[in-house]
DNA sequence: ACCTGAACACCGTTCAAGT
DNA sequence: ACCTGAACACCGTTCAAGT
């Protein structure tokens, strides 16, 4: 897992193969089917391993929780962005993911006040939130033709006519490779960090929102 | 891009190759090369073409027209699954993606109040938002191993220790297999509708919450 | 203009054989 | 217990050749 690790942060991915895990160990690529029965278990025990450092260590608030839970799993994929597809996209994890982080999150939640559904809700909807903004903003740009990708977007950006897109016109500078669909960079070129803390207070905010009023 | 959509739709993203692709148009892989450059072209087409008719028809009030998004973006995720891990977790959409859909929202983020970094940063909260919740939920299960994977998810799940893990316990009937880490469908089997509702009206309370106050 | 066909450098995985 | 080695059915992409 260690090495799969190390693989998956140089190379992405993408270029993670069985057979470059094995090369990597010095061995053939057959000799790792003696260890894991396949590839997305490996992938599996990657994700619950990085997942383990996002939990939260220390127990204030909720509000205060969450917010401290978002920033330390940006940090994580920070330190290992190519493993943010996987977390954010796949259910490969499931199967290995600590139910920690889960008690931790819906213990803090109830103790916020939500029950029941509600519970589910609120918990279901941190969880989209917290992996859905840093799975994009570290989401990879295509491998092979990146050159060519990076210029098309960046082209027709520069290209545009402010006739007909006159709030994107007028805010160009400010969103040019800072926003989302309007980047030709990935996070760890390009991070979005006042985005995020924007995005975070609009999360707690909203939440407070929903909590089921005090009776 | 057509066919492409078929072939996707039909057998997934992991098993789409350029190969099917032309075996399902009657012609030899290599054909495919004279019209497009590469897969990640095709795949960006795909994402864009998709993406049309996401853009909502009617021009209400910001907070109903974000609503409206976040609904059609997931009436489109429903009809296409298998593209919802090539929208939320790779930038290769970004050279093809109508820019129409971003001054759209732009525009009513702007009539909202949102000005200047507090554009940029509503902006991508909402992108982040309507994506996020959305790619987890039809995060497509392991291909191969399906079977097997299913049932260790299932199965550490039933066989829970309720001391170790008391809201988790409490709350399984309500949580197995509908929410997120905790399940072993994907959303086109086990959709979330309840947590999804829930989830827009976080983010639009949140974003309310957002506002900088009218002067 | 558009397709065939051979070729190259890759994959994950199985299974028999070694030590 | 753990690795080698051959093999199978796949990939994306290039390049020369056909019509």
């Amino acid at each position: 897992v260690r090495a799969a690790i190390r693989e998956l942060d140089a190379n992405g991915l993408a270029s993670f193969s069985i057979r470059n895990l094995a090369a990597s160990l010095g061995v053939y690529p057959t000799a790792v089917y003696w260890h894991i029965p396949n590839r997305n278990l490996v992938l599996a025990e990657v994700v619950a391993r990085a997942l383990e450092e996002v939990i939260p260590e220390k127990d204030p608030a909720w509000q205060d929780y969450i917010r401290e839970l978002f920033l330390r799993y940006r940090v994580m994929i920070k330190k290992h962005p190519n493993l943010a597809p996987l977390i954010g996209a796949h259910l490969i994890g499931n199967s290995s993911i600590s139910l920690s982080l889960v008690e931790r999150l819906l213990f803090k939640l109830s103790s916020a006040g939500f029950t029941g559904e509600n519970l589910v809700g609120a918990y279901n909807a941190v969880i989209a939130a917290l992996v859905g903004f840093v799975t994009q903003e570290f989401a990879p740009i295509p491998k092979e033709d990146s050159r060519e990708w990076q210029s098309r977007v960046k082209d027709r950006l520069l290209a545009l006519d402010p006739q007909a897109y006159p709030v994107l016109g007028k805010n160009l500078p400010l969103l040019a490779n800072k926003a989302f669909i309007l980047r030709w960079q990935s996070g760890d070129q390009a991070p979005l960090d006042k985005s995020f803390d924007c995005y975070v207070d609009m999360v707690i905010g909203g939440l407070e929102n929903l909590l089921p009023p005090r009776h």
